[in-house]
DNA sequence: GAGGATTTGTGCGTATGTATG
DNA sequence: GCATACATACGCACAAATCCT
């Protein structure tokens, strides 16, 4: 047959797992039995846990063993409304949004045109991590114009929330403008950072939020671990927009 | 020094593309004559070059090489008015939804239940191939109400489009509910169908439509290629909707 | 189109490094 | 310290796809 050893052993693999390959705690016999076992080599069996990591069925661990990766995604709200903690709160127990870092610094081009600033101008970017239940499942970077919102990342610092953060800089309530989304490999920051391992994806998105006057507030870009994140976007109550194309 | 030998490489190749590593084609040298050059085994390039395909950054070819992989993405807008060719109209010079395969069966609890039908009702499943300028970009299964639209497959396959084909059914327009979206790996359905390499991320797409009087008419998931697609939510003239949570 | 050369893909054997318990 | 188990690296050989003559 034309299909490769290690694919073969990948398909005896994952159909073992739903039939009592693993032990209780999820874990696999080590490669060496695996090998033995299937009667190939142990490069063979690693090609094929390696592509079971990949799609996100198993997890390596050095010294430890080989994992049944268990799965349970929270949904992730999109919408006009769009707010973090209020996303996730009737699927967690505890969310939490920390800030890891800020900085003031010259907005990049890309940056000053969300924001509707000149090029140049003085933005504010925060770096976040956001968890649920104690697992994170985001990591975000915001910008913010420098000149509005001096004090933001203080407030952010000590509130864990960008809404209030907000409301301390006089921006009583605001709006997402437009999300786009993507999807590509975590890199090597966001495999720390979001506690992930070889393989995994990332859903990127670029959100824009605006105040009641739609002036642009915030621009962000945040990593979600696609593994623990599903993304929603309910059109209740959309106005027709102009015709697509 | 703590880091992997492959990674080292991995880094030298990254670096290399941007100073001329490839040649006019964004072909790279073969293994072999990068195994020479650093000095390392082929087993080892292997690794380094996996890991950047993984990443999106180079693509292999067995027989042709590896090239490095240029992008450019078509963006696909999702709101209330999302319909396949009309998105993509002004970014290609050409769109087509072409229908592979339809069959009627009864629906499974989850179809069943986004249809709002009985459990076992009988539906009928269309799997179609959206490509824009040639390239395939998403691949969609559909699920419509056998008792409702029995002609619809007929329809879609002779107009190449699911609006078209709902007229001809007496719908004259639809709006999309919700859009679930998320991230994995290309299985080997996805692969073939939208010509993918190994590694490729698809972003997956759950969708329901429902017609004028709110009634669920089209049920569907859908994947597209993450390296030639992303999403955008424009949320223009988004009502409030309930709070999240 | 036939056939050889090139290039990536697969598989095995062996050895050693590194993290865990 | 010691055993276990995954991670890295080299060398060899052949298969499979593509390209070129």
């Amino acid at each position: 047959m034309g299909v490769a050893l290690w694919r073969q052993i990948a398909d005896e693999i994952r159909r073992g797992i739903v039939s009592g390959l693993a032990d209780a705690d999820g874990r696999l016999p080590p490669e060496s039995r695996l090998a033995e076992r299937f009667g190939v080599n142990r490069h063979t069996v690693r090609a094929a846990i390696a592509a079971l990591a990949h799609e996100g069925v198993l997890q390596t661990a050095q010294g430890r063993g080989t994992y049944v990766r268990q799965r349970k995604r929270f949904v992730y709200p999109i919408g006009r409304r769009t707010r973090f903690s209020a996303g996730l709160h009737d699927q967690a127990g505890a969310t939490s949004s920390t800030m890891l870092e800020t900085a003031t610094e010259t907005a990049r081009p890309a940056v000053a045109a969300a924001l509707g600033l000149l090029p140049g101008a003085s933005v504010i970017r925060i770096e976040s991590l956001g968890t649920a239940d104690g697992v994170p499942v985001s990591r975000a970077t915001s910008w913010f114009d420098g000149a509005r919102f001096s004090g933001i990342a203080d407030l952010f610092a000590r509130t864990g929330s960008i809404t209030a953060a907000l409301a301390g800089c006089g921006v009583t309530d605001y709006r997402r403008a437009s999300t786009g989304i993507e999807a590509r490999h975590a890199d090597e920051a966001d495999t720390r950072e979001l506690h992930l391992s070889a393989g995994a994806i990332v859903i990127v998105t670029q959100a824009l939020n605006v105040d009641l006057s739609e002036r642009p507030i915030q621009f962000s870009t945040t990593r979600f671990s696609a593994d623990r994140v599903e993304l929603i976007v309910s059109s209740t109550g959309l106005h027709d927009a102009e015709p697509q194309g």
